[in-house]
DNA sequence: CTGATTAACTCAAACGTTTGTTTTATTTAA
DNA sequence: TTAAATAAAACAAACGTTTGAGTTAATCAG
């Protein structure tokens, strides 16, 4: 064992996958470091000498994050920009941009099973935002709720830091989360037991619509 | 003190508060009987002695809840009910008795002082149920959630029990809701340091509107 | 190739605190 | 006098953390 940085070995790696799972479940205080380390088939003091403690871990799970995620966030800022000034006034182009943006964000944040991992951590800590929060806040939620002002201001043909247009995103995003954050009592009302791969393209099938209504765009027509 | 039943004195008031308080913010398993007692300036054992334990204690929280919540349920329910045939196709009507509600329902939700502590507990029993969910559910936001798809299944002139109706019902409350599960995000993202009445009539005017739209319903104007 | 050396890592046991709960005594008000 | 309520002390269990011995695998002189 050489080069120790960064490489994802297996006991420290296993403990970050516990603790996004554990802690994205129940919360930091909810969780205690045996669950975690029997999550994570590791030994107790593993946690202490692999980060130095439970918080440590913690940090280490947004690190973790910050690290895996930019990469798509980076390739959908590239994308938006060098569309951005093509798209001014284009009301139909504008509405095919956000099915295709709010079909793969549905797809990943309800189905891909990597996403599904992250996304109940990732949403505890914009709740609840931990010591941690600031850190965290500027490298995703921040950024992803950047470029949808973008987009809105774009549709609404104002800047993105006018007032009205993150309110606007921010409304635009809350239909999305909350088919996350509200699934217990949509899966109620609904009668289902589970978002199952048909029901995710349901959901999108009246979501896209609702969104691009939303912003007051043409609605793209439902293929099927 | 003679009649005991469902009087609300002193102490065992308190830790209902105290409960409503700091469960809301941390979790049940986040929150320790010393800080309860502390916050409701009683004594540790009061929490065994009127209720028989933390979770009889969070248990009566939620009943507290559904004591007090319904009244108004109630009221929506009638009226709601009683208006329901006079607004078949008449989408004029419709948009401002969403307006009406939605305005309503956000001043509630983000200003009144009384509700702002019932909500963040609200909230995270929806986001991450104990086993009590059932129990509340059924008294509350199954309710609220059960109205509002008859408010839209009113507008898309379809049925209560359609999924697309449910979906979209999901959908338009996610607008709303995100406003207090997303706040920490929002403020930083407005630099804002807090919600004060005029924000909350900011979003409130940003907000009427989207949901108009959102239901392809005509936009009320704004009278300022 | 061999065997001692060293660093990286794992493990079981124990530490002092804090946890929810129980017990026992005291105060309060009818 | 009596039942309701409060108060303080003590309980075992679970908590995060520390300790020191054990294991593993790479390093390198011989």
């Amino acid at each position: 064992m050489i080069a120790r940085t960064s490489e994802r070995s297996g006991t420290r790696a296993d403990l970050i996958d516990a603790g996004l799972d554990l802690f994205g479940q129940d919360g930091f205080a909810a969780v205690s470091i045996r669950a975690l380390a029997d999550r994570a088939g590791a030994n107790l003091a593993a946690i202490q000498y692999h980060f130095g403690g439970k918080d440590a871990l913690y940090r280490a799970v947004i690190d973790h994050l910050i690290e895996i995620f930019p990469p798509r966030l980076d390739f959908a800022e590239l994308l938006f920009t060098e569309q951005a000034h093509q798209l001014r006034g284009k009301a139909v182009a504008q509405a095919a941009l956000l099915k295709t943006m709010a079909s793969t964000l549905l797809r990943a944040f309800l189905g891909d099973s990597q996403m599904r991992r992250i996304v109940p951590f990732f949403l505890r800590e914009m709740i609840h935002p931990s010591p941690h929060f600031d850190h965290f806040y500027a490298a995703l939620p921040g950024r992803l709720h950047s470029l949808l002002t973008r987009f809105v201001a774009l549709v609404l043909d104002t800047t993105a830091d006018d007032e009205r247009a993150i309110l606007q995103a921010h409304a635009l995003i809350g239909q999305i989360v909350v088919f996350q954050i509200g699934r217990p009592v949509l899966l109620r009302r609904a009668g289902w037991d589970e978002y199952t791969p048909a029901r995710v393209e349901q959901i999108i099938d009246v979501l896209v619509p609702s969104l691009q209504r939303t912003l007051g765009l043409p609605v793209t027509e439902v293929t099927k």
